[in-house]
DNA sequence: GCGTTTTCTGAAAGCGCTTTCAAAATAGCA
DNA sequence: TGCTATTTTGAAAGCGCTTTCAGAAAACGC
């Protein structure tokens, strides 16, 4: 109703606005600005002094169009629900922090477009390149943007075969092996539950792989009765385990998929009297911070996430330098026992 | 050190390549592309086709110029490690999705600015508006950003009293008076620890006013050896504990500040041996989700995050249609308890 | 001092789009 | 059919900046 009574809504000063007040042509205001050329240094003085006095800013829009890049560069992230994006977004925000670039962040429901002919919220028309986190983007547009040549580089899955996309994800096979091995070698483990992620994740399908894998090697079947699905979220995995539970299927250790997973199984647990780690053991994968001061601490495989973000961003800047960066990265996981396994790791 | 050589680097089609094949003027292509002026339905075909064809999407920066708006709100953050970043951004993320508007984030980390010329990494020059959490701007450029009358709002900060920026944050008072009075009142405790968030955080401040001021009303003091600094992290919390624990100094109960100090509180607690609720009650701030897995569940005060990004976000979205939203909104906060006090809920 | 470099500065074009403004095409009506 | 009212279209200016190009000024050499 009422009416944005901000004071002094005067319009913004522009370059000419400075060159004129200092007595120069915007040439030279330029010239000051990005120093692209040399200016004497009285007329500098002036410029600058002007410039002070109106409280200049440039334009970015204006600055972008003139030289054709937007010096930003885009994080395309599904849903926000996860609760890594704070440091994956801490190691992003360090690996541009020493360049000009800005960061534009797009969380996409992944709803149907309205307007067809416009593409994603963010790409080569805002963005001088981006960081895709998975299922952000489909495959299609994926490889629009790739023929294009525009920058990208993919978080937490593998680009298409043909498409030459760097990527970096972690170890899952390792991690996974050395959790599963741990699990029956030391603890002597056997009716394993495996939660899988959600439907179409990628690290989810290559930890089932390596899962099934390590069972095999190490000779213990995989009951299919025994892996279902826990989406990655702490509810979706409680009531998988409850369900398990509730159909009186007898196991004696769960993997949980991830660490917010992990919770939601142990409060299923909890809550039907089974003890963790006794009656059976839990592991996650990831490592966030809480997973420490659960109880008991979990045992899990530790996920570099921050370095995840920065070697993601660090390798986009290498390919807006022109250079062509290592396709694949593979940051390497760490098993780290606390208790929830059966270790009996005094807490911290 | 070898080239980027992602295929067929083929320039972007720009309007005119689309008017082109189409045979039209720019203008109409611009007119199918905004829908601002009629257009015969045969043009408008052939028009869509080029477009198709061309794969062509707008230059933003370019419309941007020529609009005069960015369509971007920008959204400025303290250093990016904070453990409700996640929810404040899906809170922002849905009040902005039916508009037109994206998300610029940035994590300012308070350096001191090379080139002096260039304000804020967001403000006019790329943003129509924005959002401002705390400790991410200093005073001398929210003023000046408002003189210009440049949309934004604050997000757990109030604005010096003479600016009318509009401001969301949480109601500290009710829920620190909730939470006291439940320490003293059903638990009886009288030597509670109170432990501060970073120094200048405005939350931290209010928070500790109304500690004071409750305490005063319940007639228990305030031991000036029990006020410390937590930082509102988890290892700040820790040593503070530890550092009270080495000085022999006693205790019945401590706020830790927010939940993430709290579960430093609990590990510092439990790694000397003292008994959490027994010997001593530990409440935090927040209620973040990981506090009910906590060992004890935490009694904690639930702060809306999530909201506070939506009506924070909505404010702006009316600031920028040019209404004047509501100046200020203290979100309602809520006591939740589970058993860190000493109450004795049955988990979940 | 005078021609020649070298340094500094301004005019003007252009980045890709929107948006007047007026002309062209079409429709409406007698 | 002729003339006006209406719809559809294109030319051109402009958004705020960078950058080429060439001219002006200053510095240099002899």
């Amino acid at each position: 109703m009422s009416h944005n009574d901000q004071r002094k809504p005067r319009p913004r000063p522009t370059i000419s606005d400075v060159a004129r007040l200092a007595g120069v042509s915007i040439s030279t205001v330029s010239r000051v600005l990005n120093d692209t050329a040399p200016v004497s240094s009285e007329v500098e003085h002036r410029v600058r002094q002007a410039i002070e006095m109106l409280n200049y800013t440039p334009h970015l829009a204006a600055r972008n169009l003139a030289v054709r890049k937007t010096e930003t560069i885009g994080l395309l992230l599904p849903e926000v629900g996860n609760n890594f994006f704070a440091p994956l977004l801490r190691g992003v925000e360090n690996a541009i922090r020493p360049t000009e670039y800005q960061l534009l962040v797009h969380a996409s429901l992944r709803v149907p477009d309205p307007a067809p002919w416009r593409h994603s919220p963010i790409g080569e028309h805002n963005a001088d390149g981006m960081l895709v986190f998975v299922n952000s983007m489909d495959q299609a547009e994926l490889l629009r943007n790739y023929e294009r040549g525009f920058p990208m580089v993919l978080l937490f899955f593998t680009p298409p075969s043909n498409a030459r996309i760097p990527y970096v994800g972690f170890d899952n096979t390792t991690g996974l092996c050395q959790v599963v091995e741990h699990l029956v070698q030391v603890h002597g483990r056997r009716r394993i539950v495996y939660l899988r992620g959600p439907v179409g994740n990628f690290d989810s399908e290559e930890r089932e792989a390596a899962f099934r894998q390590t069972m095999e090697r190490l000779g213990v079947p995989v009951y299919p009765e025994l892996v279902a699905r826990g989406h990655y979220s702490s509810i979706g995995a409680e009531q998988a385990i409850q369900e398990l539970l509730d159909r009186g299927i007898d196991f004696d250790a769960v993997f949980a998929g991830d660490d917010d997973a992990a919770t939601g199984v142990l409060a299923a647990l909890r809550r039907n009297g089974r003890s963790v780690p006794e009656e059976v053991a839990v592991v996650g994968f990831d490592d966030i911070p809480f997973s420490a001061h659960l109880n008991p601490p979990l045992t899990t495989v530790h996920a570099p996430v921050e370095q995840a973000g920065y070697v993601a961003a660090s390798k986009l800047l290498s390919l807006l330098a022109g250079e062509m960066p290592e396709l694949a990265t593979r940051l390497p996981v760490e098993l780290v026992i606390r208790q929830s396994c059966g270790c009996d790791r005094t807490f911290l």
